[in-house]
DNA sequence: ATTAAAATATGACAAAAATCATATTTAGGA
DNA sequence: TCCTAAATATGATTTTTGTCATATTTTAAT
């Protein structure tokens, strides 16, 4: 359903969530404790920072975080363009709900839950959520 | 959710169930209207026969087809081995439902009644729906 | 028996996704 | 101002997945 890169993304912005408060957090005390090769997590944060996802500033004691701003965005942007998300089970073009696909019904009722919570929610409720011990991250 | 081949074998499998009646069928009847490559398909089709999901026969009059205890197994040996589709969404080894991610409880419930479906129902039964213009293949 | 039509086995090739490497730019602190 | 610590940009490499090609084997019909 989501590639690699999404959930690695969606791991480090939730622990940026978690971690930052307006403080800057280096790739490499990212890398570690989300479990994502170093370099490739910098590759996707840089790339979220360069789509306003979440902010970086650049040299010594520089890092990326979260502003306010960024905290009430919702976690759909982050996965944005993922056609995959939105295609039928079987990726059928024609598959619709008036014509649905022997395996439609049974995967589109959550589908459409699923990326409205990720577009409701913001990344602050998120955190929330985990900071009240409701959801964990065991990374 | 579903890699591309276990798709294109659930198209096959479901265009077998309604078109082979013990009748065979043979690659290129089975490629075009599925609309999948045939030197691509005919691989899947041939390791879904070694695996004992469908049936075939060589030679001339030959092809695919699905005997009476075929379409009695469940669509779910089709894509055995798709460890994405128990993983957790965020692909979190240690996610449960004890602990269960931020997303988990979005997508859990859906899933285990998708696989419970899949598990289930048999390639008969999918088929039925089918005829009865319950469901769609606008492949 | 011979021929032709089918699947089968095997592996080469291509495309996409994931991973790694490195030179460049920016900004804080001495 | 200069040094250093960080992100940034770019692209190379590897791995995985999907696709294609072809020689071999089997079997029905003649």
């Amino acid at each position: 359903m989501l590639s690699k890169s999404s959930k690695y993304a969606i791991k480090a912005v939730l622990f940026l969530a978690l971690h930052s408060d307006e403080k800057k957090v280096k790739v490499k005390d990212i890398s570690e404790p989300i479990n994502v090769p170093q370099a490739y997590i910098a590759k996707l944060l840089q790339e979220l920072s360069r789509n306003k996802i979440i902010s970086s500033s650049r040299g010594p004691k520089g890092g990326f975080y979260l502003s306010k701003a960024d905290l009430g965005n919702s976690l759909i942007n982050i996965i944005d363009g993922e056609k995959r998300l939105h295609a039928c089970v079987l990726s059928l073009e024609k598959c619709n709900l008036e014509k649905p696909c022997p395996l439609h019904e049974l995967v589109y009722p959550i589908k459409t839950k699923f990326i409205k919570a990720l577009q409701d929610k913001t990344i602050k409720e998120f955190s929330t959520l985990i900071k009240q011990g409701k959801v964990f991250l065991p990374f």
